[in-house]
DNA sequence: GCCGTTTTCGGCCCGACTGTTTTCAGTCG
């Protein structure tokens, strides 16, 4: 069972002990564990089964007894007797905006209503507004909301940085250009650069803040927007992307930034530790206790130094044991762009890439790379554009020519994605990948819903003498494909021992590693790379995405091969 | 249900918005 399920189940039953009425506290007891098991690299299933999942965040005894039931029977017992007394309808209503477990409880015990279509139907007779402290807007709500949940089942769908941080981008700009405005930032989870994002926050401040946020309401990119005020107003752009811009005073920057960027997770633990201090953190500042004082900050740094931590990057404020290390000063060095002295994942039109070697080669100077690996697919490829043995050949001495004719110190690397074959196997002879400056190992084909055949392939590849990488190592696409069963502290461990590298794939579609899997290879002495699996010129600019994967998983510039000089 | 620089019991972040009400509960991020 992977974490990702455990953690489903969790939460489920976070939502049915709400519909049930439970204690608030209990049921964030379950939301705050399934969070932490989401953010496990490990497997929690035998982290359970060795009695060692109480040494998770938020789980307790009570929550051990409930994973092993569900490991072992498939089920939860407690979740399986309130499926019993509430009807499944209520866990659909329940997601519909504005409507919490309080409200739909009550239309459940009040009014009958179990199923979406008996509350479609109470709510065009009106009978939800004879509900003491409902009325007519509620019932107008029931049905928008009922209607949007017919057409996206899945709810709000998350979308890709690179789909989600333009826009930001545009829009910031649009802020900082008008006169009324002082200074303008994006927070949320585009400057945290996770790999998807929910929607776009923006922070501003301003001395006539409406002025500003009437000025956003009717910017050519947005398609519906709420009722500007001096706080901000709410947005939606054209492609349905929700816009939340906050304004404050000038002085209060830095409070709002820090509060903004969140993430939510690292707020609480943040203002449940400055409790401890007599401290109240809020977007509006810090609140003494005792004095009954407020302080406010311009700066975020001053935010965090009041608190007493050193400055927490954003891409690491995600309640993973940053705080920690920024009170006690150990927080990492953590890599930046201008480190990467290479790519070394590159296609041409040889396989499926656009442009020929020599505009790569181009390409990667203009960057100011020293080196380029050309690492087209290999003999196996099999969509057309497959490379036999006999043409790579060529292609290495193209690439000697190339590098002795260029006149210059960069250099072109001869080396080859090989396709990881069933039986974890690749498709060249030894004589060939020995000949080449790199070998990337991938898996392409035949995923099997099976962890230990997977595992068992891909340990394969990693033993395999020649192989210097593997590819992106699990597989996952962002917003369509899951990542392939992988016993992942298995495969870090073959790959520590046999000194093989991981990837981190900076194609923003698959960031594969993930943050979560790069720390833990890290952390167990496998080195990472950062590529970009470019296609085309333009797809060598893609680093930014590999980097900032890099920066999430905590990793500094010794910890990354290509941050160095090519040393083949 | 979890957890401990105040604790094995009694706490458990903070504020904005909405819709309904004349002061607030519920919901959301």
């Amino acid at each position: 069972m992977t974490n990702a399920e455990i953690a489903a189940a969790l939460e489920e039953l976070a939502v049915l002990y709400q519909l049930d009425g439970a204690d608030r506290y209990r049921v964030l007891a379950y939301t705050n564990a399934a969070r932490a098991i989401k953010d496990q690299g490990k497997s929690v299933e035998e982290l359970a089964l060795d009695g060692q999942v109480t040494e998770l965040p938020g789980v307790g005894k009570t929550l051990e007894e409930k994973i092993l039931a569900l490991i072992e029977t498939g089920d939860i017992p407690a979740a399986v007797k309130l499926k019993e007394k509430l009807p499944a309808g209520l866990i659909e209503i329940n997601r519909i905006p504005g409507l919490g477990p309080k409200t739909v409880r009550r239309l459940h015990d009040e009014l009958g209503v179990s199923t979406p279509e008996e509350l479609r139907e109470a709510a065009e007779n009106r009978q939800v507004r004879q509900l003491k402290g409902l009325g007519p807007k509620v019932e107008e709500n029931i049905i928008a909301g009922l209607d949007r949940l017919s057409e996206q089942p899945e709810g709000p769908a998350r979308r890709r940085l690179d789909q989600i941080r333009p826009v930001a981008e545009e829009l910031v700009e649009a802020l900082r250009s008008h006169p009324a405005c002082d200074r303008a930032e994006i927070a949320g989870s585009v400057r945290r650069l996770t790999d998807t994002c929910k929607d776009i926050d923006l922070i501003a401040t301003s001395d006539s803040p409406l002025e500003l946020s009437s000025h956003m309401a009717g910017h050519d990119s947005i398609a519906e927007a709420g009722s500007p005020s001096d706080k901000g107003v709410k947005l939606e752009t054209h492609s349905g992307i929700g816009v939340d811009l906050r304004i404050v005073a000038p002085d209060a920057f830095g409070n709002l930034l820090q509060h903004f960027t969140g993430s939510a997770a690292h707020n609480t633990e943040l203002r449940e530790i400055a409790v401890g201090d007599g401290l109240h953190v809020s977007e509006h500042g810090i609140t003494d206790e005792k004095t009954g004082e407020t302080e406010r900050f311009a700066a975020e740094e001053e935010v965090y130094r009041r608190l007493g931590y050193e400055f927490i990057e954003p891409e690491l404020r995600e309640n993973r044991g940053e705080l920690e290390a920024a009170r006690e000063g150990n927080l990492p060095e953590l890599v930046e762009i201008a480190q990467v002295r290479g790519d070394l994942h590159a296609h041409t039109t040889l396989s499926d890439g656009k442009a020929s070697l020599e505009e790569m080669a181009d390409a990667a100077r203009a960057i100011g790379y020293g080196y380029l690996a050309i690492t087209d697919h290999s003999a196996s490829h099999g969509f057309g554009d497959h490379v036999t043995a006999d043409r790579l050949w060529q292609r290495i001495e193209e690439i000697r020519d190339h590098n002795r004719d260029s006149g210059d110190d960069f250099l072109l690397l001869a080396g080859s994605e090989v396709n990881i074959q069933t039986d974890g196997t690749l498709d060249y002879e030894d004589d060939l990948l020995a000949e080449l400056d790199w070998v990337i190992a991938s898996i392409h084909t035949s995923f099997k819903d099976d962890a230990d055949y997977m595992t068992a392939r891909m340990i394969a590849a990693i033993e395999h003498p020649e192989v210097d990488c593997i590819g992106h190592p699990t597989g996952r696409l962002l917003d369509r494909r899951a990542p392939y069963p992988l016993n992942i502290e298995a495969v870090i461990g073959a790959a520590a021992a046999n000194h093989t590298i991981f990837e981190i794939n900076g194609n923003p579609n698959r960031r594969d590693l993930s943050d979560i899997h790069a720390r833990m290879a890290a952390e167990a002495g496998v080195k990472l790379v950062l590529t970009t699996d470019a296609h085309s010129t333009a797809g060598l600019g893609l680093m930014e995405y590999a980097v900032a994967t890099a920066r999430r998983a905590w990793l500094g510039p010794d910890q990354i091969l290509n941050t160095g000089p090519w040393w083949g």
